[in-house]
RNA sequence: GCCAGCGUAGCUCAGUGGUAGAGCAGCUGAUUCGUAAUCAGCAGGUCAAGGGUUCAACCCCCUUCGCUGGCUCCA
């Protein structure tokens, strides 16, 4: 056997510890075999060892999980009848949950804070301690921490680890930085209420919030692109250029679309129309209103009543219509359906009415009333995956033109829920199977799929990186037999038809707000609410520049005219303010060259005729 | 729904136990000026709503509604 071994493709000694080999604190930790472990660990075997350094993801996940530990020290030291119970590191920072009666306000969060740049400052050793998981069970009682000896029932190890720094034990996997001085970056962001183990019948915690970087630098970073992001939130955007509003009058989570918005939801209404005609989908129209019988028979009445409206008429029961699957099924039921008609793909812009839990509302992204782009594809079991596929290629072609990058997660059978397990078994395969084949990585979501079936959910980031699900693509076994449809087969027998629930935006009010974020307000020119504004330099040129509008108009070409007794520049910044893609801007010059001077948005600027402009405008059309 | 914070003019925000201010927007007038703000004047508010404490409440207390950040839930 060799004296050495490889660290980062180097060859170092035995018995030492990987601390040792390592010069500085850029590493906070390493890698042997693929399992992370601390720099304290002493190299004995002929493993392969690689450094993780702190700016990389995996060592910004360590760095951030030992400052949650040192977070829950400063904590316990200025609040002992606070209790710890978890404190894991996110994607973009860190938290840690405590029992304790008093919440924290925000002027805790600066004392805990700089309680935790002493203890950093310290410089105070991670000791790991492997033991028996009934000494840890015994520490914990007597320590005074019921949540951790909690934890500690649920796992079967016989042996557990912990890490203690100063005055502060914790149960963990680990592994951690060596000691608190390496995290060098770190700012607490907020408190919040988060239950126990994440379930609403839980007690709820406090949890605090924060985020720790690998330099000072990044740190400062991350808070500037907050600032920024919260400029282009969709909901300050929204007011600004006029798009929609949220009307206390109204009532929470109705969303009003204003000209601007109205046309710009208008528009993406008419592309997703022409775009389902083109994929052979068959546009239809439901009622809101649908007896209560219907909803019995769907399951809503069992499983989604607390979420759906009610009126009685003539002392019989309806229901608002919550999605818009039942009168798609009516369709198909309307007559009788052969193999040979399958699939059958109702589209249908359906608006639909939830009551969401008014703690969730959110802008355009959660909302009580919302249209979906919606449609149920009627389809033999064989054809499942081709669908599935066809769907998929239609939203990740949706999903280019808009330039949006998307995460993907299947989501499997839920506790409450309807349905055979092998139906719930062959429906959940063949999703599988459609984005092996299409090539597409997917996350596993157990126990996340709707009652009536697992689905397919397409993520979408808005400008903060909140993922919010657009598209959807559910398997549905169960609703075709509660409503006992079918089709005859090739052998002349009734066979039962699989059903998908689709939707590709969406929602029109949840991917307008994705898309407000997305462009920060300066949308494309094909969906710009205005595509230009005609501005005259003087009254002289007004009516040549009316002309102009005019001509426009006829072209469809989305257009306002600013006659205003203005400057230029006046007119200019009011049409950079409201993102409109292209101003035209006439004076004596263009009027006697019978052109416009257009400038787009970068601030460029090109002569050109009225003729050319429209044909440019049109091509941005992707559709066209 | 739960935890916390917040609610002053159309918007962004000051303000104090003694009956409200600024900037922008709006309106009026002047200005006709070639690429991100012309000047002047005017007007604008049951201080979220209801109740209570007080000689007096926008301010203190309670309730309701709404918003924000999370949690749970979701297109």
């Amino acid at each position: 056997m060799s004296e050495t071994m490889m660290l980062d493709g180097r060859a170092v000694p035995y018995g030492k510890t990987i601390r040792d080999l390592v010069k500085g604190r850029d590493v906070v930790a390493a890698k042997i075999g693929g399992t992370a472990v601390d720099l304290s660990t002493e190299l004995t075997g002929t493993e392969t060892v690689e450094t993780i350094k702190g700016d990389s993801k995996e060592g910004l996940n360590i760095i951030r999980h030992s400052c949650a530990h040192i977070m829950a020290e400063a904590v316990k030291a200025l609040f002992p009848d606070a209790r710890p119970t978890i404190g894991p590191s996110t994607e973009d920072g860190f938290y840690y949950d405590f029992d304790r009666d008093t919440p924290f306000s925000v002027e805790d969060l600066a004392k805990i804070e700089s309680k935790m740049a002493e203890l950093v400052k310290a410089d105070q050793p991670f000791i790991r301690k492997v033991l028996l998981k009934k000494d840890a069970i015994d520490f914990f009682k007597e320590n005074g921490e019921p949540y951790k000896v909690e934890i500690l029932n649920d796992i079967t190890d016989p042996e557990v680890s912990t890490y203690e720094q100063g005055s502060f034990v914790d149960l963990c996997r680990g592994p951690h930085v060596p000691s608190t001085g390496y995290v060098k970056a770190f700012k607490l962001l907020s408190v919040a209420g988060a239950y126990w183990r994440g379930d609403e019948k839980n007690k709820m915690l406090q949890r605090i919030y924060g985020t720790a970087f690998a330099s000072k630098d990044a740190l400062k970073d991350y808070l500037n692109f907050i600032e920024e992001a919260k400029k282009r939130d969709h909901r300050r955007l929204g007011r600004e250029l006029e798009l929609f509003m949220i009307s206390d009058d109204i009532g929470p989570g109705m969303v009003v679309f204003m000209p601007k918005g109205g046309i710009l939801r208008s528009i993406l209404e008419e592309f997703e129309k022409r775009l389902h005609l083109k994929n052979g989908y068959d546009i239809v129209y439901g009622p809101s209103l649908l007896r209560g019988k219907l909803w019995e028979i769907s399951g809503h009445m069992d499983n989604y009543k607390e979420n759906m409206y009610f009126s009685e008429v003539d002392s019989q029961l309806y229901g608002i219509k919550p999605m818009n699957c039942l009168s798609h099924i009516q369709i198909y039921k309307s007559k009788v359906r052969s193999y040979r008609d399958l699939p059958l793909r109702y589209f249908e812009l359906g608006s639909v009415i939830r009551h969401e839990k008014s703690g969730v509302l959110h802008g355009l992204l959660r909302v009580r009333q919302f249209t979906q782009d919606d449609a149920h594809i009627f389809c033999r079991p064989d054809q499942i995956v081709e669908e599935v596929t066809s769907v998929i290629n239609l939203v990740d072609k949706v999903m280019a033109i808009f330039g949006f990058e998307y995460e993907v997660e299947v989501s499997t059978r839920p506790d409450k829920s309807i349905g055979s397990d092998e139906d719930w078994k062959l429906a959940t395969e063949a999703l599988i199977e459609s984005l092996d084949k299409k090539g597409l990585p997917y996350d596993i979501n157990e126990g996340d799929g709707a009652f009536y079936g697992p689905k397919i959910d397409i993520k979408i980031k808005d400008a903060i990186g909140r993922k919010w699900q657009c598209a959807t693509i559910q398997c549905d076994f169960a609703l075709p037999q509660k409503f006992d449809i079918h089709y005859i087969g090739a052998d002349g027998g009734k066979h039962r038809p699989v059903m998908l629930h689709r939707v590709v935006f969406g929602s029109m009010e949840r991917f307008i707000g994705v898309l407000i974020e997305h462009y920060a307000g300066a949308f494309p020119v094909w969906i710009a609410p205005v595509q230009a504004v005609v501005m005259n330099i003087t009254d002289s040129q007004a009516d040549y520049a009316g002309e102009v509008v005019a001509k426009l108009r006829d072209a469809d070409i989305r257009v306002e005219f600013d006659d205003r007794n203005e400057k230029i520049g006046f007119k200019i910044r009011e049409a950079r303010l409201a993102q409109v893609p292209f101003m035209l801007v006439i004076g004596d010059k263009e009027k006697s060259e019978n052109i416009v001077m257009i400038r787009d948005r970068s601030g460029q600027q090109n002569p050109s005729t009225v003729d050319e402009f429209i044909k440019m405008v049109k091509n941005a059309n992707p559709l066209a």
